[in-house]
DNA sequence: CATGAATGAGATTTCATTCAT
DNA sequence: CATGAATGAAATCTCATTCAT
């Protein structure tokens, strides 16, 4: 009983994230994010109070969608579960880079943005509490590398996450070449 | 009685390096600059005449300097060459972060900018092919994996470099880790 | 199966009254008016054509109500007349505020308005004339000072009746204070 | 050594107090004060960091010179004191309207325009102390009626104040007329 | 040279009003 | 009728850049 919709909230948050994934948090306008939809850039106040709400909604999004992938993970055998780990946070690939604009937005703008980003911060906890046992149960299983502090072995894995596919491997085989070379190394085992 | 000079080039591109990896090439502001140095924002452009080219500068001076760390690595044996350029670019850690930013000026602005940026590319042709040459000599070396395609050994190498130091572990020391790492992998040799 | 009535004219122009009270003509929205009422903003367009027709509407209504009190006040022996008029203002307490705002309203906005806001200016004239016409006949009844102009009398009685009651004295009382100060002044008449 | 200012800080609050008079707090818009100085909009922010500020500074400079002007009142003897303040609140009389708009300022925008109106409020307080004191004194030496409360009386005398002066009678004897008729009041004495 | 001051372009946000169901 | 939704105009504010001393 009223016009058509120019844009759900759920296409206003993709073409949020292709902005923030493109520009980054401080090249996030809604001039442009209002040129990516068919309406007008004041439609966008219709769905979201100013542009802090937008970010962190959006953030907020992204967030659930990994914690949900990631659900269960631990029933799964420590080495088999990372590699699991691996290919969920290939396939969100947009998180580590969007999660980074976090700390950018101003709390004070919003009740709604603040509470998305005390989310954010919960489900982030929870993340690394969840993913430091998986790792700790692996070691524990004598399935990593002792010499090296388990933190480090972590970090690099987490990093090694976002190296650009630049030959645009398949994602299933580009999975299996980052945690092969992760495992093993890219050494020549022969030679080692 | 002349004024006494505000700042030198030098400090002025300190200052925007560290903005840059600070607050990323959006967030860059001549008023922020300006309050890093000690002078009015208007002396900015006695030096270069807009944004565009400052940043341009600053990241031609960080290409000058990693091309000239990289000056004769080509006569070092493969492995060890490949180590070196590890710790070179972990000390040029702001590099990769740097020219990032590179593809967001706006070349139309200035003339000067237009050709630090050709410079930068250049460089990085450069730079490229020297790297990939020393690693497709370690790879006939037979020091490298071959069941993995080249470019993405090389990639993950170049991607685990600016892997975050958490734990603010002495450079050296990190330097050993990441190689440690990116050589043997984090799995258990044990057990593979 | 028709949507229920959403709110009576009547309703809308209290809520804008009391608007209009609170915060001023500049601070008057249509957004804060249908938060007041029981329906959607647009469905007050159902009714006037512009924010300019709903502020003059509610002027009239007043100047309506205030003009319908004074009627036949004339007939009153002067004195008395006057103290009926303190209380009648006092009781549409919102009169001299509420026409504070006409000069503000956009005449060009709205036929309708202009027309209003006419009424508004030959209702102020009547009222002036009757009412400077019972003071006149107090004075020359021999009831007033000579000694200051009529007009300065009329003014600071006119004034007096939006003394703000800060007390909350009940509105009987107050009217006899207000009434009996205008009269016969603050000073302690022994000393006088 | 630069150039020209375009306004004086002074100049500004000026033609800030001249439109709020004119159109109160709602209606008082940077593109009206920026038409009234000659300068351009953005040139005020170099003066104060945004419109709360402004308001908050122009408000704070009318109670510095209320402050001053009753300086030493209460030295007087309390009748011509009163004389007094009433002068001195016709001439400053832009004093009560400007006051009115304090509580829709925004404090949050602004830690400047907090602290002033900090200032406002003891202000208000202090001047309220030391005016009642005089009003007591007066009443206590049996100068004021004693048959309605002094709250009233005082509340009376400082609405009077603001009665518009519709005949331009000049200052002094405006105030010679109000003080007359607030001290005896508008009945002749000879029927009372 | 160095800089205080001025400013226009552009970003965010609000709100009266129109549109379409 | 009633209204949910859309939107342009206008207000606030920021910042790169120019000007004049």
């Amino acid at each position: 009983m009223a016009r058509q919709r120019a844009f759900t909230k759920s296409e206003l948050l993709d073409a949020t994230e292709r902005l923030l994934m493109e520009r980054g948090y401080d090249g996030f306008h809604l001039k442009a994010l209002s040129e990516m939809l068919s309406g007008a850039r004041s439609t966008i106040y219709e769905y979201y109070a100013n542009k802090e709400e937008i970010v962190a909604a959006c953030m907020r999004r992204t967030m659930e969608q990994t914690i949900e992938a990631c659900e269960g993970i631990e029933q799964l055998e420590p080495v088999a579960a990372i590699k699991k780990v691996l290919l969920i946070f290939l396939e969100l690939s947009n998180f580590h880079t969007l999660m980074l604009a976090a700390p950018k937005i101003d709390e004070t703008a919003s009740d709604k943005a603040r509470r998305d980003l005390e989310f954010l911060n919960e489900g982030h906890a929870d993340l690394k509490k969840k993913l430091t046992a998986l790792f700790q149960k692996a070691q524990e299983a004598g399935a990593l590398r002792a010499d090296i502090p388990l933190p480090v072995i972590t970090a690099v894995f987490f990093h090694a996450i976002d190296t650009p596919n630049w030959l645009n491997v398949p994602t299933e085989e580009w999975a299996d070449m980052l945690f092969g070379l992760w495992w093993n190394g890219g050494g020549n085992p022969l030679t080692k």
